[in-house]
RNA sequence: GCACCAGUAGCUCAGUUGGAUAGAGCAUCGGCCUUCUAAGCCGAGGGUCAUAGGUUCGAGCCCUAUCUGGUGUGCCA
């Protein structure tokens, strides 16, 4: 169950809305039953008309009436004149609602001549965002890609609607793997004991990495010593300080360039990696033994929560501090729950962070809670999302069986948009092309990611990543562009000047779509399912598609014509609106 | 063992608060460029929504059980 947040009313009510306020009202005098409900719906076939209102048949089960009476009467007492221009009971007791043009008309101008497309919410929330959260010692690849994707969206669309947003880029700095790189550094230090040989060395960290954990897993000795060394350097040690000091220069660099590449609005400044909790770990396990939640088991600081049993049926631990006095990612987690709430006065904290880590939120959570880290009205949210899997329907590995890089995916989307690009552009030049690509592979890719529930499990296969039709950003990116290339065509400045009238069922069939943006952004800001958003800038590509097919624009006269132009002037910016709020950009000419 | 997520067309996926005859794209077949960009539009075929019960005026959606897949489950993150 996604929390509920009360936003407020929006200050222009959208149809939807309006409907249900007239229309519950309606039900409930009518039947003289406070509260009802008329569950209004966007009608699923042209015959039902536009919207339907699906809430008489429960009242009237509950009122012990028959449906199609209860129906009746609600229409007597239902005023939608210059809303609707049909009003009908249909089936067992809809209600369908045919949207008067002229109406649509009204908005569409008043949307024209406001200065943005989607309402701010008159409720401000300062909004955590905990996304993308690289290892400093890997290379950025493929299962990166998702949560990075997903939560810079969120982001823009939690920033478009006027709440506080603050992202924290929480990266893994701090863990076992950072003693294992500085044991292997260390010992490439005595063994060499050459400075250039060993900058070389770290210039590929993929392969350094590799290199450490083939050394970890197998020789004790040199696990021993990781495991000390990450003691000491959480301990502050100066020589591991320094050396992990270099890992995280490398890496920051490296994911930088990703992020500006892809269009990430993550910065240096969001970073706060697991380090910068570090020396608030001791104060969280003795604020949890104050509040008497540890017990200690085979050495180790635990927090025995009832609600969770490990496989022999025993209560299951949350471990806070290792026997050797490390501690581990709960405790950071616990700090950063603490900072989060008392620091950055956080009204929600989400967590885009893959679905294999449910059950650790689920436990930090409730300790988060039990230490009285958590402010009552603080939610706490895993925005979790599916593993990717091969197209064999296993987990997902290159055919040697490693990952795939990002970067190499970004780059080999780019090449299978340039080589199309070129194909159907065979007359562009060269530099023009590139470019064109560049927009075209990488929102190819973003929104791959963001266009399918974020819950599924998603098989990555290069031509369905990277393919260019239906449902995805090429299909969106040539919608924009065919309406600008109109455009273009165009070169009296009094064509600025738009008032819509609309006549043709396409136009309307566009004009409805057109006023639902800021209620379907609304519905992602609270339950962070982008796929929202793609299914909606999808929906209106293609009924803007009709649309053209149509309703010739530039052929068009008089009114029609400056009608039609700012129909398409508006899904241009509606389509440009959405998709920046996915982080994708869009192109003059494709 | 327990927990979480999933199972919808040949393939990849949507499916909103339970609402009318189940939706796209790919693939297959057939139409539409002397007319604003054919990366497009229109049409056809393709379904036991894993299975069995239940709740409901109404179930792909909620409940129970079962099957299948994925993931997690004490000193990694």
């Amino acid at each position: 169950m996604p929390p509920f947040f009360d936003y407020g009313l929006p200050r222009v009510m959208n149809i939807k809305q309006e409907l249900d306020t007239i229309i519950s009202n309606a039900i409930s005098v009518t039947a003289g039953v406070k509260d009802c409900q008329a569950l209004i719906n966007y009608a699923r076939e042209e015959k039902f008309g536009d919207y339907q209102a699906n809430g008489i048949m429960a009242v009237a089960k509950k009122t012990g009436k028959n449906p199609r009476q209860l129906g009746e009467e609600v229409l007597g007492n239902l005023d939608l004149s210059g809303l609707a221009d049909k009003v009908e009971l249909a089936g067992p007791g809809f209600i369908n609602i045919h949207i008067a043009p002229q109406f649509l008309s009204v908005k569409l101008n008043t949307l024209l001549h406001s200065d943005q497309l989607i309402q701010t919410t008159s409720k401000h929330l300062t909004v955590v965002v905990d996304y993308s959260s690289p290892n400093l010692a890997k290379e950025m690849h493929v299962g990166h890609m998702r949560g990075t994707i997903i939560g810079d969206a969120l982001v823009r669309i939690f920033e478009q609607l006027g709440h506080t947003v603050i992202r924290q880029n929480h990266f893994g700095d701090w863990g076992t793997q950072f003693g294992m790189l500085i044991t292997h550094m260390q010992e490439l230090q005595q063994a060499r004991n050459d400075e250039a040989a060993l900058a070389n060395e770290l210039s590929d960290l993929e392969v350094f990495y590799r290199q450490a954990k083939e050394r970890f897993d197998a020789d004790p000795e040199f696990a021993k010593a990781s495991r000390d060394n990450v003691v000491k350097l959480q301990a502050g040690d100066t020589e591991c300080k320094a050396l992990w000091q270099e890992f995280i220069n490398i890496s920051v660099t490296h994911c930088d360039q990703l992020y500006r590449r892809l269009g990430i609005t993550l910065t240096r400044d969001d970073v706060r990696p697991e380090s910068f909790y570090n020396d608030r770990l001791a104060t969280v396990i003795s604020e949890l033994e104050t509040r008497d939640l540890i017990t200690k088991s085979d050495g180790a600081s635990c927090v025995f929560l009832d609600e969770f049993t490990s496989k022999d049926g025993s209560p299951l631990p949350v471990i806070v501090q290792k026997s050797d006095g490390g501690y581990l990612y709960a405790t950071t987690d616990l700090a950063a729950i603490e900072y989060r709430n008392n620091a950055l006065h956080a009204d929600r904290i989400l967590y885009v962070v893959d679905a294999r880590q449910s059950l650790h939120f689920q436990q930090v959570f409730r300790v988060a809670e039990l230490a009285g880290y958590k402010k009552e009205s603080c939610s706490l949210e895993h925005l979790s999302y599916g593993t990717m899997m091969g197209s064999d329907g296993k987990p997902f590995k290159t055919r040697s069986g490693g990952t795939v890089k990002l970067l190499d995916l970004v780059n080999e989307g780019v090449a299978r948009a340039l080589d199309l690009v070129s194909e159907k552009n065979p007359d562009m030049d060269e530099s023009e092309r590139q470019a064109i690509a560049e927009v075209v592979g990488i929102a190819a890719i973003k929104y791959f990611e963001l266009s399918k529930n974020r819950n599924s499990d998603y098989v990555f296969d290069w031509d369905n990543m990277l393919s260019f039709e239906g449902n995805t950003a090429p299909y969106l990116l040539y919608a924009y562009a065919r309406i600008r290339s109109i455009f273009r065509k165009l070169d009296a400045p009094e064509e600025n000047k738009f008032i819509i009238n609309i006549t043709e069922k396409e136009e309307k069939a566009l004009a409805l779509k057109l006023l639902q943006l800021t209620e379907v952004v609304e519905q992602v800001s609270l339950d962070c399912f982008p796929n929202q958003l793609c299914l909606y800038l999808y929906e209106l590509a293609g009924v803007y598609m009709r649309f053209y097919e149509a309703c010739p624009v530039l052929k068009a006269d008089g009114n029609a014509r400056n009608s039609r132009l700012g129909l398409c002037h508006l899904t241009a910016a509606t389509i440009q609106q959405g998709l920046s709020l996915l982080g994708i950009s869009t192109l003059e000419k494709m």
